[in-house]
DNA sequence: GCCGTTTTCGGCCCGACTGTTTTCAGTCG
């Protein structure tokens, strides 16, 4: 059980509790360890096999820490048992829908026995939702869009999620003596922003006791077939793994292929064709017509196998990085020798969005400024939020005043790293600004983003985000789009315009690296790009552990084509502030 | 239910907006 799935127990603990109207309090305590969980580095299944204290963990008390260990050694849980004797655990799935919450799932469960997604969209589309206390033509329609969207994304897991559950199970296949090399290969090989299944790849001479071990593995709920090349399980995290066994001379060959995109490697086999080649999952082989008709799939002669990089130099390729493997004109670039230098970790200098506990931060800035230090950060910025945002306890001018103390007490006394003042000031409902000029004057770096009105209507959304980064002193239009990925859709407005006018007015558009927004995605990237735009990678975090984040907004950036020269926080100190000193 | 302490209780982020109402409950961030 991976620390994602206690997690998400937890949370349906809080959910079904809310339903059942629990102390608001005590509902939130399972939130917060929920959370507490889930961001917690070493598993907490071996922490209890270990008898480490649960307790250390933050929000983590007593009881909880009870739960979490029955969890772990049992498989289930009393309390949560206890909930779904009284109230269907399936109302917990309507609370995911945009405008229903607990009070309202109640309502529909007690009026009109809706327990599923599916009972209320039947309801919805019978009119019998609108016609509820509470409820209207509205709700009724809102409810039935989000079920349509809802659906839209079902079954796709986050790339950081789906890591929970990928490297243990890559780290136990690896340690039998029998597999000689395992990789996964994939959307998740390709750095996709959600996978919906994995694809892995063993290479062993002795198939039988590999599938063995796999088919065996302890988070298997279901196997679905166990051949000799091909085994196919479905984790209990609802993962489904598939197992490819190859032998060493394919090995390239297979991870080439099975990378895929199905786009990229139909245009390259296209392109083998021309060449005499046939290219498959077992290697790539000169054929005769007569072999290229063959059904053997190793007909011909072997031309390459063993390396990926030899697969595409029998095409005349260069090698192509995985996140480019897309049919973006990865192919064409490849053999120009024009790939572009992808940028990567460690590249970056800095991170221009994170929060402390002056707002909703969990860290104070000197916690976060030895964080950076450690990172071998140049510099960062402190990016609290501004009032608009109460409850996040957003700065106002005075308390940014305050603010800029402290920061000057600590940069006297740290010269190893240069703190920036910043702020994510709230665009207003009219494209204002949550803070004065002579303030914004004074930030270094000025982050303007929107939290709330997420739905006005398009032209009025578009004409809001318009006018802040029109204003002479925003650098930087912090996660563009507003989605939450599988919860919540990107805000409707016009982002070509958007970035057109960012273009103009030298805004630097934010690829926010948390792997719950990743905002800019890859083809927004990819257009502002092409529209000469600057890009920040952000991690947004909000306590030290966040920092490292980073890497999900690299491995973004990289599917963008983008380069050092493309990212800010690639740059050193004295061009960044060149940079934000735009005018 | 957790936390912290001036430590075994009392506080815990709270304001804005929406759609429903006709003064406000529910949701969201």
């Amino acid at each position: 059980m991976e620390n994602v799935e206690i997690a998400a127990v937890l949370e349906e603990v809080a959910t079904l509790l809310e339903i059942k109207g629990a102390n608001p309090f005590r509902i939130r305590a399972y939130q917060n360890a929920a959370r507490s969980v889930e961001e917690h580095s070493t598993p907490l299944k071996k922490m209890v096999e270990d008898g480490a204290a649960l307790t250390e963990l933050p929000g983590i008390g007593k009881e909880i820490a009870a739960h979490i260990t029955e969890l772990v050694l049992e498989g289930r849980l009393t309390v949560l048992d206890e909930l779904t004797a009284e109230i269907p655990s399936s109302l917990v799935e309507l609370t995911r829908l945009p405008g229903v919450g607990a009070k309202k799932a109640k309502k529909l469960w007690e009026a009109l026995g809706v327990e599923t997604i599916e009972d209320l969209k039947t309801a919805a589309q019978a009119g019998k939702v609108a016609e509820l206390d509470g409820f209207g033509e509205k709700s009724q329609q809102k409810i039935l869009k989000g079920i349509e969207a809802y659906r839209r994304r079902q079954g796709r897991f986050k790339i950081a999620d789906a890591e929970q559950h990928v490297e243990p199970l890559v780290a136990y296949l690896r340690q039998h003596r029998a597999v000689q090399r395992l990789e996964v290969a994939g959307s998740y090989r390709r750095r996709r922003e959600t996978v919906g299944d994995i694809d892995l790849l063993a290479i062993t001479t002795d198939p039988g006791p590999v599938m063995q071990r796999f088919t065996t593995y302890p988070e298997v709920r279901k196997v679905e077939l166990a051949g000799d090349t091909k085994g196919t399980v479905v984790l209990r995290s609802g993962l489904q793994i598939d197992l490819r066994l190859l032998p060493p001379e394919s090995c390239g060959a297979a991870l080439q292929y099975f990378t895929g995109s199905k786009e990229h490697n139909v245009r390259l086999r296209k392109r083998a064709v021309t060449r005499g080649l046939r290219v498959s999952e077992y290697g790539v082989f000169q054929v005769t017509e007569d072999e290229a008709e063959s059904a053997d799939p190793f007909a011909g002669t072997m031309v390459a196998g063993r390396e990926e990089a030899d697969v595409y130099a029998t095409l005349d390729l260069a090698w192509i990085p995985p996140e480019l493997r897309e049919d973006r004109g990865e192919i064409a670039a490849a053999e120009r020798d024009a790939l572009p230098d992808l940028i990567t970790l460690d590249d970056l200098r800095g991170d221009l969005q994170m929060h402390s506990t002056w707002s909703d931060g969990k860290n104070s800035i000197e916690d976060m400024l030895d964080a950076c230090v450690a990172r071998g950060y140049d510099y960062f910025a402190i990016t609290d939020h501004s009032k608009a945002l109460a409850m996040t306890g957003g700065l106002d001018a005075q308390k940014l005043a305050a603010q800029w103390e402290e920061i000057d007490q600590i940069a006297a006394r740290r010269s190893e790293i240069r703190v920036l003042k910043g702020m994510e000031v709230d665009i207003l409902r009219d494209g204002r600004l949550d803070l004065e000029d002579e303030f914004l004057e004074r930030l270094d770096v000025v982050l303007v983003s929107v939290h709330s009105l997420l739905d006005l209507p398009p032209a009025k959304q578009t004409a809001r985000i318009l006018a802040a980064i029109r204003h002479p002193e925003v650098n930087i239009l912090a996660h563009p789009t507003g989605r939450q990925i599988n919860r919540r859709d990107p805000m409707q407005f016009d982002l070509e315009e958007v970035l057109q006018c960012a273009a103009e007015h030298e805004v630097i558009v934010e690829l926010n690296a948390h792997p719950d927004r990743l905002d800019l995605k890859d083809s927004h990237l990819i257009r502002a790009k092409e529209l000469g735009l600057r890009v920040v990678i952000s991690t947004d975090a909000h306590r030290i552990g966040d920092l490292d984040l980073m890497r999900y907004g690299v491995d973004q950036a990289r599917r963008a084509w983008l380069t050092t020269g493309d990212v800010v926080n690639t740059f050193p100190l004295k061009r960044l502030l060149e940079t934000l000193q735009k005018r």
